[in-house]
DNA sequence: ATTAGCACTCTCAAGGCAAGAGTGCTAAAG
DNA sequence: CTTTAGCACTCTTGCCTTGAGAGTGCTAAT
């Protein structure tokens, strides 16, 4: 049952599937990865790997093709051996993204880009998620009757913005005031701590109705109700561009994981912000849209701080190795460029 | 030669195709079309109009096509008894779009999508190109050691921001007076203006090298520096759908023609903001990666002041007369709707 | 000028056939 | 007991043919 020698078999079905999408047959193993056993014998593990779930026959004679199973166990092993892959890209990838250091936004756009154009694969680029960043400051500013462009800005470097109406017209010194308020009151929290306790204050203060702070925290709740960062996803073309996404059904599903940002989101946001990279393989993501796509994703942090998250999304045959390595160093780069800062 | 009937012919023969997208025969247009003339008088009529290039077969014996002549013609006629069509959806489109009243950006946002699931398009929503809104205000936040975070903000409500690079370390106290003097010095003038004049001031003041002023000109022209603003788009599920892009080539141009933002950006920044609706078929488009796409768009205003353009993209087979009274009524909806606030 | 009729062309779907690839099983060999 | 050789079997794939169907273009008649 320890035998060696069937799950050199799988590896080597894995790993010719990978580079090649064809059904792979007993004597090509033997031909290409050469065993001392013969095809007949190869035939015999690999009728064994079927019903041990790690390979799955098209048809009856056609070759092998790895299940979801099969490509966790060769990430799992890869992850033992790790490090084996050439960082070829990587020069050219810390050239591109070494001049944008300042701005985040800018970073994680072309780094999703990046990340499309050396895998191949759909490159995906979360932002912290603003709700978990903290204040730097809140600025207010008068847009026009009655309307107040409200200006967040956060120490992950995010800015957000929002034009929000307000009942009685406010002069900008009013604002003024509003906003100094507000910043020494809660920067340096959270935004999920400021929203709790603006929430609070609003029960407690129902009487000082028209006071400024009541009108203070009335801005807060209303800018406050941001929806997640956008996320930056590119490479529809380098997909399109793969055999596995040569029939049209999945071409809309992958292209309707695009454009459900919201779904991708939630998935990125969900995933624990543990170090090193992970792996979703087909049908381990929770996301039934996306059954037949694997994701290898891997947080970004300024310091010890997990700020968001960056990955592929590719078919689930995918080359995993060059992926990881790309991924992994990827990410380590843009911690380090956030924490020099 | 200015014989009606053959131009009743074409007439039939495209809209056929645009509900379905089969090769038009002679005998269906006598049947569907009770003209008092035979399959065999249509024949020759439909020959001649393959001769004026308005018809294209796909091989002898199928049924016509139109060509984008004839798709040209169609609109054009259109236009002249236009209004015909009826407007269902269009208080669905107000009903969602009246919430987002004030932020201009989500606006368009909703706008293009809302475009694309009433036209089974794509719908696009550009932005006012920054180049051309009035600076409104100016900010300067200290952000860290030698950052500086810019927050421009204009008068059409769009706020950009920019984390800039700054060799000496400036006190908030200094940014603020910097950033009064922007203030005073350039609100009210568009951005280019404002650029060009920034340039002329570099030249001119070379020696007060180190002055505040100086030091203020320098964040302008880097903060100035902003690529066009984002585009908007979405619905690439929605033309998945359409036969049209049943073949892959054809996905792999509309999607290359969605990442490559930049060339649909230039496109309609091109266009004349002339009031009303525009469309263009096919290889009227001056890209050749959208040869076979046509677009409908129209520009949305402020009071009188042109800012954006919306519109959707599809193939040239597209039901032009529902798409070009969609577009042209919410264009109008959004431009009642800048103008109101 | 219009129409009926007809031969012609082309596509498309279905069926048949042969080649090729790969399997599973069995029986022999190590 | 494990490995291997051999062979029959299955299934896909490509190719060809065939027939139906649709639509045309041309000619001759109205």
């Amino acid at each position: 049952m320890f035998d060696e020698r069937i799950y050199k078999v799988l590896w080597a079905v894995v790993e010719s599937y990978i580079t090649n999408p064809d059904p792979v047959g007993s004597r090509f193993v033997t031909k290409k990865y050469a065993f001392n056993l013969s095809s007949a014998t190869i035939r015999n593990i690999m009728a064994d790997l079927e019903d041990m779930g790690f390979l799955h026959q098209p048809h009856t004679s056609a070759g092998r093709v790895p299940t979801d199973k099969a490509y966790r166990f060769y990430v799992d092993y890869l992850a033992q051996k790790e490090g084996t892959a050439d960082a070829n890209p990587m020069d050219e990838i810390i050239r591109k993204l070494e001049n944008i250091r300042t701005d985040i936004n800018a970073l994680l756009k072309e780094t999703s880009r990046t990340l499309s154009t050396f895998s191949h694969y759909l490159g995906v680029a979360l932002p912290p998620n603003p709700n978990n960043t903290t204040l730097k400051g809140i600025n207010l500013f008068k847009y026009k009757q009655r309307q107040v462009m409200v200006v967040l800005m956060t120490d992950e470097g995010i800015v957000k913005n929002k034009v929000i109406q307000l009942d009685p017209d406010l002069t900008q010194h009013d604002l003024n005031r509003i906003s100094q308020y507000l910043n020494s009151e809660f920067s340096g929290q959270t935004l999920d701590e400021i929203r709790s306790s603006v929430l609070r204050e609003m029960y407690r203060d129902k009487s000082l109705c028209d006071t400024l702070i009541s009108k203070a925290i009335r801005i807060c709740r209303e800018a406050l109700s941001f929806d997640p960062g956008d996320i930056f996803i590119s490479g529809l073309h380098e997909v399109l561009g793969l055999p596995d996404f040569s029939d049209i059904q999945r071409i809309k599903e992958i292209s309707k994981a695009i454009e459900d940002k919201h779904l991708i989101i939630k998935l990125l946001d969900m995933l624990p912000r543990s170090e090193g990279v992970r792996v979703l393989i087909g049908a381990e993501n929770p996301a039934s849209e996306m059954r037949r796509l694997s994701m290898v994703v891997s947080s970004y942090r300024e310091g010890n701080k997990p700020m968001g998250t960056i990955g592929i999304i590719g078919p689930t045959r995918m080359d995993y190795m060059k992926v990881i390595t790309l991924v992994d160093r990827t990410a380590k780069f843009i911690t380090k460029i956030l924490s020099e800062r």
